[in-house]
DNA sequence: CCCCATGATTCACA
DNA sequence: TGTGAATCATGGGG
C-alpha cells in the first residue's frame, strides 16, 4: 500500500498546480533526477492498473478519495480544466429563445392543444367554427368531429411530451450520477455537470420540437380538412331558404341587401354570424338573381307563393298596427328590420308602374284570387304580378340582361312582354 | 346512375 | 369592391 501514498503524493513533478499546493511539498522534490524517478514510478503505475484486479482498483480509489490533498487538487484540476477547455464553449451557453419553438408554441397554444386544460380545444374549435360558418345543426356535428379529432391530437401530443419529459429526465439523473461518481476519480466540477444537463436538455428540446412540430401539422391538417368539408356544398334548411326567399321577392325591384340586412338575415336563418355566413347570404342572392333573371317564369309560382306569404304577414302586421311578426322578417309597412328598401318593394313588382299604394283589400282580392284558381296562380294573373318589365322598370338590376335572356323559355318569348306591357 | 337543384367559386367588368 | 355570368361540384330524388 506504499505503492498508493507514492501515487497520491502531491508531486511538482507531476506538473499540477503547484501553486495551491502546500509549500512543503515543493521541499520533497528538490533535484531533477528524484522528480524524474517520481514521474516514472507513477507512470508505471498508471500503466499498471489495468493489470490490477476490481478490488485492488476499488481499494486505490478509495484511498484516493480519503486523501487529505484530495480536494485540493480536485478545485485545481477543475479549475484547469475551467479555464481551458470549457471556455470556449460558454459563448454558446447563452442561447436565445428559438423563434421557431416559440411560433410552434404558439400556435399549440392557440390551436387548444397545449393548452392548460382541456377546455381550450373546444374553444378552439368553436373559433373555427365561428370562423367558417354554417347552420348550425350540420355545424354541430361537424364541430364535435373536429373537437374529437382534435382532442386525439391533444392527446398524443401530452403523451408523447410526457415520455420524452420523463426519458429526458431519467438520462438526465443517470449522467449526473455518471458523473458525480466520475468526479471522485476525475476533474469534473458541479459546473460541468450542470453544462452536461444543459446539453441533454437541449438535445431532449430539439427532439420535442419536431414532436410540436408534427403535431401543428396534424392540426393544419385537420383544420384544413375540417374547412374542406365546410366548403362542401350544404344546402340551407328550408325554413332558411323561405327567410331568403321571402327577402328577396319583396325587395324584388331592388333585391341587395345591405350588410346590415345580410347579417340579419343569417341570424334569422340561423347561420353563425361571420365573415363567412354574409357571404353566403350573398351568393345566395347573387345565385338567385342570376337565376330568377335567366328564367322568370320558372319562378312565377315561387314569387307568388312568397308575395301571397308576405301580403298576409302585411296584413297581420297592419292590423296588429305595431306587433311584430315572428314569421317572416318583411312587413310592408311595418317597422321590419329587412324593410331598408322601402315598404313598397313587393307591391310596386306586383303592380307595375301604376304606382298604387298598397292596399289591404288588394291583398285580400289577391288571395282570393288565387285560391279560385286552385293554387298560386297561373297564366295571365301571376304574369302580371311579377313581369320582368316591372322589374326592369322599378329596380334596373336586371340593366344587365339582355331582353332575350329576361324572357323565360318556359314561356313563349315575347309572351311576357306583350302580357305585360298591355 | 342520371338528372336537376343549388351552393360555391372564378373571372371579368364597371 | 360588388356584381353578373359562367362554371364547378355536390346532394338528393327518381
Amino acid at each position: 500500500m506504499e505503492d498508493q501514498s507514492r501515487l497520491l503524493q502531491p508531486h511538482p513533478g507531476v506538473g499540477m498546480a503547484v501553486h495551491s499546493l502546500p509549500p512543503h511539498s515543493q521541499s520533497d522534490g528538490g533535484d531533477p533526477e528524484g522528480r524524474k524517478q517520481d514521474i516514472g514510478d507513477i507512470l508505471q503505475q498508471i500503466m499498471t492498473i489495468t493489470d490490477q484486479s476490481l478490488d485492488e482498483a476499488q481499494a486505490k480509489k478509495h484511498a484516493l478519495n480519503c486523501h487529505r490533498m484530495k480536494p485540493a487538487l480536485f478545485s485545481v484540476l477543475c479549475e484547469i480544466k475551467e479555464k481551458t477547455g470549457l471556455s470556449i464553449r460558454s459563448a454558446q451557453e447563452e442561447e436565445p429563445v428559438d423563434p421557431q419553438l416559440m411560433r410552434l408554441d404558439n400556435m399549440l397554444l392557440a390551436e387548444g392543444v397545449a393548452g392548460p386544460e382541456k377546455g381550450g380545444g373546444s374553444a378552439a374549435a368553436a373559433a373555427a367554427a365561428a370562423a367558417a360558418g354554417g347552420v348550425s345543426p350540420d355545424n354541430s356535428i361537424e364541430h364535435s368531429d373536429y373537437r374529437a379529432k382534435l382532442a386525439q391530437i391533444r392527446q398524443i401530443y401530452h403523451t408523447e411530451l410526457e415520455k420524452y419529459e420523463q426519458a429526458c429526465n431519467e438520462f438526465t439523473t443517470h449522467v449526473m450520477n455518471l458523473l458525480r461518481e466520475q468526479s471522485r476519480t476525475r476533474p469534473i466540477s458541479p459546473k460541468e455537470i450542470e453544462r452536461m444537463v444543459a446539453i441533454i436538455h437541449r438535445k431532449f428540446s430539439s427532439i420535442q420540437m419536431q414532436l410540436k412540430q408534427s403535431t401543428c401539422e396534424a392540426v393544419m391538417i385537420l383544420r384544413s380538412r375540417f374547412l374542406d368539408a365546410r366548403r362542401k356544398r350544404r344546402n340551407f334548411s328550408k325554413q332558411a331558404t323561405e327567410i331568403l326567399n321571402e327577402y328577396f321577392y319583396s325587395h324584388l325591384s331592388n333585391p341587395y341587401p345591405s350588410e346590415e340586412a345580410k347579417e340579419e338575415l343569417a341570424k334569422k336563418c340561423g347561420i353563425t354570424v361571420s365573415q363567412v355566413s354574409l357571404s353566403q347570404v350573398s351568393n345566395w342572392f347573387g345565385n338567385k338573381r342570376i337565376r330568377y333573371k335567366k328564367n322568370i317564369g320558372k319562378f312565377q309560382e315561387e314569387a307568388n307563393i312568397y308575395a301571397v306569404k308576405t301580403a298576409v304577414n302585411a296584413t297581420a302586421a297592419s292590423q296588429n298596427s305595431q306587433a311584430n311578426s315572428p314569421v317572416t322578417p318583411t312587413s310592408a309597412g311595418s317597422s321590419g328590420s329587412f324593410n331598408l328598401s322601402g315598404s313598397g318593394d313587393m307591391f310596386m313588382g306586383m303592380q307595375g308602374l301604376n304606382g298604387d299604394t298598397y292596399q289591404g283589400a288588394q291583398v285580400e282580392s289577391l288571395r282570393h284570387s288565387l285560391s279560385q284558381a286552385g293554387g298560386y296562380g297561373d297564366g295571365l294573373s301571376s304574369n302580371q304580378m311579377y313581369s320582368p318589365r316591372d322589374i326592369r322598370a322599378n329596380g334596373g338590376w336586371q340593366d344587365a340582361a339582355t331582353p332575350s335572356s329576361v324572357t323565360s323559355p318556359t314561356e313563349a318569348p315575347g309572351s311576357v312582354h306583350s302580357d305585360t306591357s298591355n
